[in-house]
DNA sequence: CTGTTAGCGCTTTCAG
DNA sequence: CTGAAAGCGCTAACAG
């Protein structure tokens, strides 16, 4: 069914090798000679076998991206940047959609092991997953995006989380807000839990603590469920801060839900700036990471390792993390 | 670097060929031996490598999903489902994010061919395309999903378009809706094409014709800039029916903009019934296609040629399409 | 400039 | 039950 170099080499009348060279591109094969070969070829519709390819490289030209869940928009937008960047470079690119707790190593190597993919970008690393060092002495290049793990010996690109949680506490305590709850991401993310830290942090600087606080998912659901437990306590909070923008929609649909008006009942504030953040209907206001800029980043770190051309100590890229206002927060 | 099969039979002191037996589950190899065998991969932390493999067997035991763009959140909702299916049956999941207009076969075909996917699952081709009907002549089974191309001869699964077309316009004539727009798709994507379609038809049925029509991409953007002029004309319409819950997005927000108050002033009807249409906020009214359970039937279509079990003609899988009502729609 | 030759790492006969 | 040997389709020396 398929045709190979062989096939083409017989209708051109030529060597299966010299095929090969003409049609990579080899500048010693005669102009003639690769005319003859590309018109065999594309008479036979001949396309390399990428297997037959790659066992003899060593390469893949592919790259795999590890992402948590693909229907949490913030992912989208992250291997939007990635794609192009790899596209751009020469690659493909391979998606993984799984949740990478520590435990899920042995599910997950199968698929991209045995030099499936020249590199990895992870965007969902749990802490304390092993894997990630696993891929490492795989010879498999890896960069974490937007994930910390410890005593990961790899390259990571960050946004400034904890400064980022700091900057949302200090902006609502000086708003006037005293009754502040956080609404918080999974545990196990170094995101989520930086971003509390700082949180946390912000506010005891002006001597105050969490008011009331939720951990779940990074999910709608997750938000909209914990708020509307928040509003429903006797002292309900007059400010909340979501771990990031998909937990902020929920709070907002909370709020609505329950009747309570935003700002002028309570205040929100999310993470990451997303692009629906700026939708007109929710106009949240948010900690801004620059996605576009940490995942090209974290692109070109990978591309270099993958290509040789730099080796030097596993570097840790941390990207400022600013507050965007828009209309979801006001004086308490 | 990475250890072959050579490495673990000199550890384990065996040969090559029983080597590769034992870890693939032969049952002919004697217990002791595949004991000696799996005890020494462990040790040289062995990984069967893919392209080898795949080389020799034929199949690469990976799945191409080509869609549009990542970022319009219908994507990620049928990706879910595909992947989750595809991982069942043992495939791993390759996503290429592309427009798949009719010219860029050439681009496009690299990345998918050479035997790199035991089959594809096309979501973004445009009518004209001519590469799907190449992929099906180098042997690689494929399905489209929410896509229609003329004369392709390949399983597809879709949505009953014009009927749901239709029934977004019974549904506004109605509820006594006259002057009615509609913010359509691009004009090569068949269900684009289908929707308006059967939307005129059931506005012919009352005698009515579409007051404004605007054709965009299927995006936020496109629904907010469309509407806010529809919005600014004389005489503005009262309900607008938009191509797809994106764009319907954009048209709920244009409207914030505008302080027009949805429903009273405008009522909007969207298509796809993703997710985000039941938050809270948007409450959007939207014709439902049944995104999971026509994913499942692609991705089980797919694997039913991929593994050759049937032999049939090209089906051609229609699923209803029904109005899901909620918030932003009212009468007249 | 082109043909011959040798593998890449694996699965799969074919012998024994 | 295990080893030897062939070969998947290609690239990359090595000759000429």
């Amino acid at each position: 069914m398929a045709t190979t170099t062989r096939d083409v080499a017989r209708e051109a009348g030529v060597s299966q090798s010299t095929v090969s060279r003409a049609l990579n591109g080899d500048p010693r094969v005669a102009p003639e000679t690769r005319a003859l070969i590309q018109a065999a070829a594309k008479r036979l519709s001949y396309l390399p076998n990428s297997a037959a390819r790659s066992l003899i490289t060593q390469r893949t030209d592919t790259i795999g991206i590890l992402i948590g869940e693909i229907t949490n928009p913030f992912y989208p937008q992250l291997v939007d940047v990635l794609h192009d960047e790899f596209t751009l470079a020469g690659f493909r690119t391979v998606l993984l959609n799984e949740r990478a707790d520590a435990g899920r190593a042995d599910e997950l190597f199968p698929q991209l092991q045995g030099r499936f993919v020249d590199g990895i970008v992870i965007a969902n690393a749990m802490l304390g997953a092993t894997f990630v060092d696993d891929f490492h002495k795989q010879g498999i290049p890896v960069v974490l995006l937007n994930r910390d793990v410890d005593d990961a010996h790899v390259d990571r690109v960050v946004s400034d989380n904890t400064g980022g949680g700091e900057v949302a506490a200090t902006t609502l305590v000086e708003l006037g807000h005293r009754r502040i709850g956080l609404i918080g991401g999974p545990a196990n993310a170094s995101t989520a839990r930086d971003r509390a830290l700082g949180f946390e942090r912000g506010l005891a600087r002006a001597g105050l603590e969490v008011a009331s606080r939720r951990v779940g998912e990074f999910t709608h659901q997750s938000g909209y469920q914990w708020c509307l437990e928040l509003l429903r306590e006797p002292a309900p909070p007059t400010a909340i801060f979501a771990a990031n923008d998909v937990i902020a929609f929920g709070v907002l649909d909370a709020a609505k839900r329950m009747g309570i008006r935003v700002p002028e009942d309570l205040s929100v504030i999310g993470y990451d700036d997303i692009e629906m953040a700026g939708w007109e209907l929710f106009g949240l206001t948010t900690v801004r990471q620059p996605l576009s800029q940490m995942a090209k980043a974290a692109a070109r770190m990978l591309i270099e390792r993958i290509e040789g051309r730099v080796v030097r100590e596993p570097a840790r890229l941390v990207f400022p993390a600013n507050l965007m206002r828009r209309q979801t927060t006001t004086y308490a």
